[in-house]
DNA sequence: CGTACATTATTGTCCTGGACAAGGGTATTC
DNA sequence: GAATACCCTTGTCCAGGACAATAATGTACG
């Protein structure tokens, strides 16, 4: 029916550009009708078939898509007119802290010795502690290798291991933490759709030296079963982590209804990159577009009156 | 625009019930158009409106499909019925072996204490070791917790609790082996659209301690990074994983492609419940369709002339 | 009696082209 | 300068048709 990941890359059908770009085939057929990209190629079938120019533009569009732009605007552009543009918007870096160490992590990345990186990032963690590796070092590495990746210098199988290597290192830090009872008591997932559990590691690493009891269920819990989650734990907080590429709209509902449903007196908080795009304001939600006011907010927390 | 995630669980629309169960939307539409099911009502703009009774249906049916039956056989049932066929075929179990754990476990899970699951997973771990733990304990678990889940005995935000506790049992066992140079090399990850990734901490949990040296990309990787990665970290397995969700046409594509495109010296081996459905043979690539089967590949690997 | 092959049934994905609502952007008013 | 009304942009949904790939079944042959 359909050779779903093509042999070589030479062209891919409607369903792998969904998956590679994270566009619908909805939205890929409506752009190829409104602004005439894409325009692929058809095969006998009178099938989409995309080329890998095609898709590595499309991918360029998602990812300024995901910090604001609008596709009419940028649709038109060359793929290395998105890069430059990719690039100008990364100058006012918000952590121009450690180009140098950014440096030193790409570069064992493209040299692929895992146990070298493994031992960079443990290193790393060591010296700088907990609350600097998660909100500074991590912060703005995670950024340096969306770009790198973004612009190409980076495979998607080097990301691959970043992630893996990063999530080792904060499991490990986070489980050397005694993991007993401790106030408050916080639940920490994503909603349906958003794969993203870097996170969610990354607040656990920051909230478990305060003396948090921090619960994941991981990725992807429907926004009912959170609820249901929240009871059951006996939890006070709920946090829910959102990366750049996940729709804001649906943020918006499912935190709206997750607060309608969940009991006044337990807090909601929302993180991530995506938080930083919110205009409205939702009552009862308290958003931490940063990571460094993820202890300001439990700090508030607990000057609450109970 | 959508709701996406709905208020209260009255009603569901398309996207929503697309995530919730796993069925596309094209899927959704032409089962109502051929089968009459489901016959969603219409909101104010004629947009489909799932009931919660249609979704959890949708779910056992998906259940069912993916261990092999067909829509067509199994469409016209009721919930009940849909229930009891999986139980029916739970009865021949694979694993007569532990049910008191299954028991005990389960009973945990519900009883939402994380602490002691926590606990009582390292607890048999420490005292089965990690072989048993992992091809028998784990094996019929999680066989157990998808049943009780499919069953509606446990919440999907339960599911989510095991897994995530399993899996941090697992990195710690393979964290407290040595992790520097061993042989083979073997390169873990799965194909784009594969989400679970139990399956290569389970393995990696295996191999680790025979001297072999993982490295695991997380899961998602496209065919031709893992091509990539295989070269660039000189590996001389690649192992997926696939779960049951998985379509089959899909996995044998991906790995016909992913062999054609590999040097023959490095081995493919392709494990995880999906691949007891496989029929044809595929050259070249060695199905490992129970966890047991893991070391006997590595053995077999082993003795190979080089 | 089993195996290889051909035929039919089942099922999923893709196609076109139309409709519409929500959110962002812009102009107007106070 | 802030609030409101309007338009434009954009994504998602719909219907119904087509077809290819799988599974199931039947048939011929060793």
């Amino acid at each position: 029916m359909t050779p779903p990941t093509d042999t070589a890359g030479l062209t891919l059908n409607i369903s792998a550009v969904e998956r590679e770009a994270g566009l619908s085939k909805d939205v890929l057929r409506m752009w190829e009708r409104r602004y005439g990209f894409p325009k692929p190629s058809r095969d006998e079938n009178g099938e989409r078939q995309y080329s890998a120019g095609e898709v590595a533009k499309l991918r360029a569009i998602k990812r300024l898509m995901d910090v604001g732009l609008r596709p009419g605007k940028i649709i038109r552009g060359t793929l290395d007119e998105l890069n430059a543009m990719a690039d100008g918007r990364i100058v006012p870096r918000r952590e121009p802290a450690a180009p140098a160490v950014e440096r030193e992590i790409l570069a064992l990345l493209t040299s692929h010795d895992a146990q070298a990186l493994q031992n960079a990032l443990a290193n790393l963690l060591m010296r700088q502690g907990v609350l600097k590796f998660v909100q500074e070092t991590l912060s703005s590495l995670n950024h340096a290798v969306g770009d790198a990746w973004m612009r190409g210098e980076l495979a998607v199988f080097e990301e691959h291991l970043y992630t893996e290597q990063v999530q080792i290192a904060l499991r490990t830090v986070i489980n050397a933490f005694p993991r007993q009872s401790g106030v408050p008591k916080v639940l920490l997932t994503t909603f349906p759709g958003e794969q993203h559990g870097m996170g969610l590691l990354m607040v656990e690493a920051l909230l478990v030296p305060e003396g948090a009891q921090c619960i994941s269920l991981g990725v992807q819990t429907p926004i009912e079963d959170i609820r249901r989650a929240a009871l059951a734990h006996e939890v006070e907080i709920v946090a829910l982590s959102f990366s750049t590429a996940f729709p804001v709209r649906q943020a918006g509902d499912g935190l709206a209804a997750l607060r309608r449903q969940l009991p006044p007196k337990i807090a909601v908080w929302a993180g991530g990159e995506l938080t930083r795009r919110v205009r409205k304001t939702l009552p009862g939600v308290t958003l931490v577009p940063d990571l460094s006011g993820t202890l300001g907010a439990l700090k508030a927390w607990r000057a609450l009156p109970k």
